[in-house]
DNA sequence: TGTACATCAGTGAACGCGCGTTCACTGATGTAC
DNA sequence: TGTACATCAGTGAACGCGCGTTCACTGATGTAC
């Protein structure tokens, strides 16, 4: 038996739903991700979509998953420090919603500590120690996440800064 | 005639919305903000609270100007540096959801840069810039806020780290 | 090639819910003469 | 001290809304003989 190579539709429909679902937390945060209108936008009655998703908490948590993975995939090419800290902030900045997503607090009753979520999670820090030892890379972590949410929130544009300056004084 | 010395009824009233209304924020976020709950908490019908609030987004927004105030309050004693960076992370914990308010994006439609709100944001930033100039200050604002936030989001707990310590190492 | 059956994606109706907000109103309190 | 009036906080009913979710079902597709 050859394995099927196809992509099945299962997978299919749940990328659409998760596209829509993508486009509502852009514009509104996770309080605007809405099954009902997502079944609506895609043109499928809103019970449809249960078929692919427990229920609505199963479909944010799917989207913060892939954000994990997105972000990873986003610095895997990486060849030191410096590359490290541009692509995270690009990838910051591309898709504020779905960096809020990973470190605000995203949704009333959302369980972080899920061991895949974690796991998920632990990947980009894996990446970044591979340019300085761990101790370290928690610090720049921690400056870089402080730059990159103030930037995202509009902090810096308000005062008249140039972000790109201030990224390098912050992290340095 | 003298200055009336009690407390108007009017301002009673706002602080009693206000309190109910930071309890449901430090719950569920300001999505977990109802007027129709806070006037049920209150004893009071719901229409009620019209009196005392434009709406919904005036209440928040009145939320969100509280905690700028309140934050400058706290950090207002200072006499350092140290003092201050200690100062600002002990706000922080002690009301994270209200941290949150300040600096993610807090809800749909939600306008950061009415006039009032940008100045009393800026006040915690004066008190910082009486012990560093003007550009270590934003350096040192975005390197505690990442420190703080990801502190309050749980994120050093779950790698079994000594934040304290963690947070000298950020900012200094 | 045809028939019988199982699978299963998607439907439409319905549920209860709580929300924000408007409306015309009641009834108590304060003011003016 | 009493009467006439204005003010205004709070009420109760009602509105439309959209949500998440359950349910019994239809109808197409795939499989077995």
């Amino acid at each position: 038996m050859l394995e099927t190579l196809t992509t099945e539709r299962g997978d299919q429909v749940r990328a659409a739903v998760k596209r829509v679902a993508l486009a509502q937390l852009e514009s509104g945060g996770p309080a605007a991700v809405a099954l009902n209108a997502i079944a609506r936008e895609l043109g499928v009655s809103g019970p449809a979509l249960y078929r692919y998703f427990k229920n609505r908490d199963a479909l944010l948590t799917a989207l913060v998953f892939d954000a994990y993975e997105d972000l990873a995939a986003a610095l895997e090419p990486s060849t030191d420090l410096e590359s490290f800290a541009r692509a995270y902030r690009e990838w910051a900045l591309a898709q504020p919603h779905r960096y809020r997503l990973l470190y605000s607090a995203p949704w009333p009753g959302y369980d972080p500590h899920q061991p895949s979520l974690v796991a998920a999670a632990k990947r980009s820090m894996e990446i970044l120690v591979r340019f300085v030892d761990e101790e370290r890379a928690v610090t720049l972590w921690s400056r870089a996440h402080g730059h990159v949410s103030l930037e995202i929130e509009g902090n810096f544009a308000s005062m008249g800064l140039d972000p790109e300056a201030l990224y390098a004084q912050v992290i340095g």
